[in-house]
DNA sequence: TCAGTTACTTACCTATGGGTTAGTTAGATT
DNA sequence: AATCTAACTAACCCATAGGTAAGTAACTGA
């Protein structure tokens, strides 16, 4: 039998330059179900303290809210500036960094907007055929 | 107080004539560990077989890519062709809605391969002014 | 007859992401 | 003296993603 030449993801990385593991840390990062969310409201509103984030974001509780910026900082993608009052007075924004994912994000979300309703009727599709529903 | 005319990310995904549905959709589906990997291989490729995914993906679990190419397939990102043959073959492909998605995802991967030295540096700075390490 | 091949499943386990609710801090305000 | 506020943290719980190891189906070739 004859074995195909097959790259492996690490070969296809390597021509990007760089390892498997820039992909992996990426999608890490922010594959998760806020950090998408918070990066394009920050770039919509330039800064944002957090009982706003609290407000405007559905469903997130204060916890998660708490531990996405905390990884977003530490990551250098946001920036905490938190003023020395009584209430507390915190304000995040992008950094440059952040703001360089921006597009990227975009893009992909754009691709969401126009094709989300593709997938949900593939979805649909495959269960009829599978005689769910 | 004067309050802060908030856009909420619905109002944003509103801004694509779409609901924050789309992209929790889009997040959903390639945000997990292997889907955006078997996009790119797939992309690279054109065609693979099971087996074939099971050596190239270091460190898929059988059961997982399993689970990972029948989420793929279920929502109309890549087609599934089976021979009725002994043994089985199966041989997996992008479908015009996935391939459509290869863009964006190579737009993504393409800043993490450019910045992810960056985020590292982030990393390891932040948790050096917290005196860990 | 028995091992080999391919594409899976099944059973099981663990780590973790994310949710709920309640508590804390500390000065400003009433 | 009591209450309010903002920004968290702590304790707890659950569902699920993903991993391991083993099994199955069904024909082929030795």
């Amino acid at each position: 039998m004859k074995t195909k030449n097959l790259l492996t993801i690490t070969d296809i990385a390597k021509c990007y330059n760089n390892s498997e593991i820039s992909i992996r840390i990426v999608l890490e990062r922010i594959g998760d179900k806020w950090s998408m969310i918070v990066l394009l409201l920050l770039d919509e509103h330039g800064t944002i303290r957090f009982h706003e984030f609290d407000k405007i974001i559905h469903g997130i509780s204060q916890k998660v809210l708490s531990n996405t910026l905390k990884a977003l900082e530490t990551d250098g993608l946001i920036d905490r500036k938190a003023y020395p009052v009584v209430p507390p007075k915190v304000e995040y924004t992008l950094t440059d960094l952040g703001r360089g994912l921006i597009p990227p994000v975009k893009t992909l979300i754009d691709w969401a907007c126009e094709h989300s309703v593709d997938i949900v009727a593939a979805r649909k599709n495959h269960n009829l055929n599978q005689g769910k529903f």
